[in-house]
DNA sequence: TGTACATCAGTGAACGCGCGTTCACTGATGTAC
DNA sequence: TGTACATCAGTGAACGCGCGTTCACTGATGTAC
């Protein structure tokens, strides 16, 4: 019988890929990118400190694995939220929700997610995944503002996209970096009246 | 008769102080936050890779000092940018191109400004410099909204002034990291019609 | 069913690198008298 | 005007650190026959 607890002991780790995105995951979360090192990620999966280069060649290319990951799990949150809500104001509303909460629950994958640096962002797997999770916001911003399903979008249209998009954005960077609170003060207020009114106005593109 | 140049092959400098920062300014620039060390911006100013602790201590005083002085231009280029536009909806306009101007051509300095790490977020200078920029913003919400010069704000007008900020700041981004080009493709079309059509929303709180 | 062999996954020692920090020092400057 | 001395600014050698990368290797796995 096989031994259930995967690289226990043996010489081959087994599914070590898998064990090394998780460790990174950790590391990313603790550390962040700049701290970020393939020693550590290998340290935590208990493996020697070249086996990662094995799976990904370098810190940029199991950053970039890491990173469509998160593309992937982002794209999931945001149609997590919209479930349900059909009306084309609620959708876009939602989507913004979506936006929202995955930067507040996964900060650094989040931040991650829109470096420039340390990312290869000509990878054929992250662009889909980050082109399938942009898609979530350009399809409610499409119903919204009642452009056809396929067509390229009118200047009204494109700037009403690019409105939700850096306005959900921004709001994601400032509370992550913790600049709204030297201005609000009352962390109440911020969450349930103040966001929440920002969101709205998601609503009238 | 004293050297003109200052520092030029003397045991003391003269104005090191002066020159580290400059070197570091140009060390920010090429190389971002995580490129940057202490020893290269001594290198830069021909000095001893030991002196600049005299000054600042330590990588985070030395970044500060730089941040502090990145959020006074920052101020100046939206006091600038509002000079003359005397309607309060022009105001907040202007306010919103000067922010994103800065952003545009300084962006290591940009993002220097809104980290939280490497940074002394507590130092007195830094705060009031980041206070000040932060109130040119403000005020102008405030003119827009029609909301009295120094009572708190309201639910709506704070609201309004945190749209107002995440908006602009979330434009920064995108547009810093290049994240608009893949949605956009043409330049021209992104700088001369989207860009100003998103800043138009500043005008209505 | 067994054997030989190629392929693959992971090892561990070694390398060179640039960093921040420390420390005794030296050269220059300013001040007291 | 001159001298002594304290203070300050900058030096340069040394330290330890963790990193990425390389490389010959070894142990395990799978496949061909």
């Amino acid at each position: 019988m096989a031994d259930a607890r995967a690289g226990a002991g043996r010489y081959h780790h087994g599914d070590l890929r898998s064990a090394l995105l998780g460790a990174a995951e950790a590391v990313l979360a603790e550390r962040g990118v700049e701290g970020f090192t393939l020693r550590e990620c290998a340290r935590r999966a208990g493996v020697s400190h070249a086996a990662p280069a094995h799976h990904f060649g370098d810190v940029t290319g199991l950053l970039t694995a890491l990173a469509t990951l998160a593309f992937e799990t982002f794209a999931a949150s945001m149609r997590e939220a919209r479930a349900g809500r059909d009306a084309p104001a609620d959708r876009l509303r939602a989507i913004g929700e979506g936006y929202l909460a995955f930067a507040r629950r996964h900060p650094a994958r989040f931040r991650l997610m829109f470096r420039r640096e340390r990312l290869d962002r000509a990878d054929a797997r992250y662009r889909a995944a980050a082109s399938a999770a942009f898609a979530e916001l350009e399809t409610a911003v499409r119903l919204a503002a009642e452009a056809p399903p396929k067509a390229p979008l009118d200047d009204a249209a494109m700037a009403a996209l690019i409105h939700a998009w850096a306005l959900v954005h921004g709001l994601s960077e400032l509370l992550l970096n913790g600049q709204l609170e030297g201005v609000v003060g009352d962390d109440e207020r911020l969450r349930l009246t103040l966001v929440p009114a920002v969101l709205d106005r998601l609503q009238a593109p």
